[in-house]
DNA sequence: AATGAATGAGAATTCATTCAT
DNA sequence: AATGAATGAATTCTCATTCAT
């Protein structure tokens, strides 16, 4: 019986968990009320005080949840290859956290911009992870001459993640006008290892302009160097 | 007596406004009250309102004079030369106008994110005139080669004005440890440019490796032309 | 848990409904104070709007709530006989009403005067049953020769309707002095039917003069005119 | 110089009564704003203060006004012939009062009903020349058996007065459907005097069923039934 | 006299939170 | 565990009133 009720909790509180996701993305913090999430879950109005003390707390959950499951994500994929192919390789693999968990990543983006000294730690744990493997990429292709190395890695790493956060903002911003998801990966790439100023020594005759910014054929180690 | 009155009338407003946009900043559109506001300012409870007709009227009120202040600084920066001097240039007066209206433009960045259609479009009409310098200089560069050519200059100009708007919410968010705002023109012009990736055909006894992304001497006069 | 609470609920609704009467009728829609309604009933500020989503809605509740009692005791009462002795049960039932619901029919009679659009029609939707029967009983009389026919029925009653009003207000306005509820159903029916000039030929042997007005020697069948 | 200061305060007043009969009729007592009624009159949001201590005070002047005009009105009608025919008289000239003041009246109208002590002493004096004339009236026709008497006149005249009053109502609340202005006199002294039971000395021939009560020509006195 | 900026009490309404059942 | 009635602080907004100019 105990097992059976720790189970049902566990559900509950996911339930409450995922619902609450979802409205804190659409409503914000303020304009979320608890009520709400806790009838949409299915439950009455106070049950959700039966599993977190206060809304705050609840807030905090549900960005602690997301970033486990985050965590799990990335944790499957181990990227190899040129550092342009890992880094694209880890863009995919955040843009696929974030079709995953669309909700829970507009929360986190949001909340971000909000500077509130209670949550931000909460979000800066939640990016660690991705942003020490972008590091440890960046750090490896710096040694191999494939990055610069004039800036410390943890800076671009920054720099890096902050693209894709600027683009799922212009993604939604733009109602899936511009980018679309799946471009993301590799423009965000393509801008953040090439930048907007041509490459001087690229083959004379190639072929230029797409509509979008090139998928650029990555590996070849070739001239660029 | 109008005479005074006017003066003071404007006056009040100036003080309205300015404490509007700091409580907006810290505690976002639906966080901040207008009474507190109001008395914040050095007002009765119910002044705002002889002032703006409402919440949300205050508040577009503040985005507009941040606009507006905005649009002045811009209007005295000229920028001239190279698409990376002119850009230079832009970024610049785009921290000046930061510095100037740090609290205005928190509010704007932050509401951006918020997604309300409300306040969209004055948003867009804020960042409007700064794009539209910005894809000029863009598509002026394309002309003479010096920015890529495959990428509408739309879109560029956005990733631009976006990377700056990155970089003050990192700013914001490490509490002015990095990076610091006298930093980022050249940061973020460098990131946009150059990319991440090593130049190329640097002259071979380049000194590498500063504190932050190079100031780069562009030098070495060859090609980029 | 369900049974008590659903009872309670009632209980609380009814308590509400019934202080909300005295405050509507006492002060007014507008002056009216939700609030001080909620506290007078015996509960905090803010339960009435556990119960009704609005001032209006309270408001339209109460209307609603004195109609389906005032159509329960009208459905009591099956009047039979004369035109004249229907006409009295009518009114008696209506003064019957007026007593176990005098603060709901003051703000009913008041609020009618408000012309409010928006709440006219709840008005006219309470008045409907009642003003039915009595057209009803009038179109019997005029078949039958009782009354004049030559008026239409439906505003023959909005008359007699109105007179009922018309001596409530007197009622209040003379703080009960004039005239008694007792006696407003034979002086209205009488005013109705008889009129203020002197019934010329009254058969001798009708059963006349009551406490009120009535009693009439009539007499002196004279001309009029 | 002190004349026309004197007068020009007057004619300022009487704007500002004018004004305030407008809005206090149209938005009731609590509904109408103080400031709007300033403005609306031609000046600013406190000149109302320097004529008037409060909106209280505005108001009851506003009362006092009307019935001042109201009396004048009246003074200039002495009727004269049957009392049918002064009671015409009398009503059509309260149509007329009504007419030209129709929103003074709307006010009076209206706050009788709201039986607020502060005002009702005051409505009542402005009844009290117009029931004077008719009670005295009705005296005169119970001498001459024109009228029933064995009411007392002063009730009766209440009767009268109330039933225009109410016909105003039904005109106002109807939006002048019915009754028309116009009909009201003749309508009201129709059922004042002969009530909605036949005469019951008609004519055999009479004309019957016009679309309104009928004008009637108050027939000679044969049996009713 | 007239003005109109400032005031602040007060209103409706919302909603996180508590707690008895 | 879950419920949902009750709470009351907080919020936006209105408006009568004051008073310096």
């Amino acid at each position: 019986m105990a097992r059976v009720t720790a189970a049902s909790k566990a559900i509950t509180r996911q339930r409450l968990l995922q619902t609450a996701a979802e409205r804190f993305a659409r409503d914000g913090f303020e304009g979320a009320s608890v009520d709400r999430i806790s009838v949409e879950a299915g439950f009455a109005k106070g049950t959700v005080y039966n599993y977190f003390p206060s809304k705050e707390a609840l807030f905090a959950a549900v960005i602690e949840e997301a970033s486990r499951r985050a965590a799990e994500l990335y944790a499957g994929s181990r990227p190899s290859g040129s550092v342009r192919a890992r880094l694209l390789t880890l863009a995919r693999a955040d843009v696929q956290v974030l079709r995953e968990q669309e909700a829970f990543t507009r929360v986190l983006i949001r909340e971000a911009l909000s500077f509130r000294p209670e949550t931000y730690p909460l979000i800066v744990r939640h990016l660690e992870p991705f942003l020490a493997v972008v590091a440890e990429t960046l750090a490896e292709g710096a040694r191999r001459g494939e990055v610069r190395s004039d800036a410390p890695v943890a800076q671009l790493a920054l720099v890096f993640t902050g693209l894709l956060s600027l683009h799922y903002v212009q993604h939604w911003g733009s109602e899936g006008t511009w980018p679309a998801l799946d471009d993301i990966p590799e423009l965000v790439v393509s801008t953040f290892l090439d930048g907007a100023a041509p490459r001087p020594t690229r083959a004379p005759g190639r072929p230029a302009a797409k509509r979008t910014v090139p998928k650029r054929r990555a590996g070849s180690g070739r001239a660029r160097r």
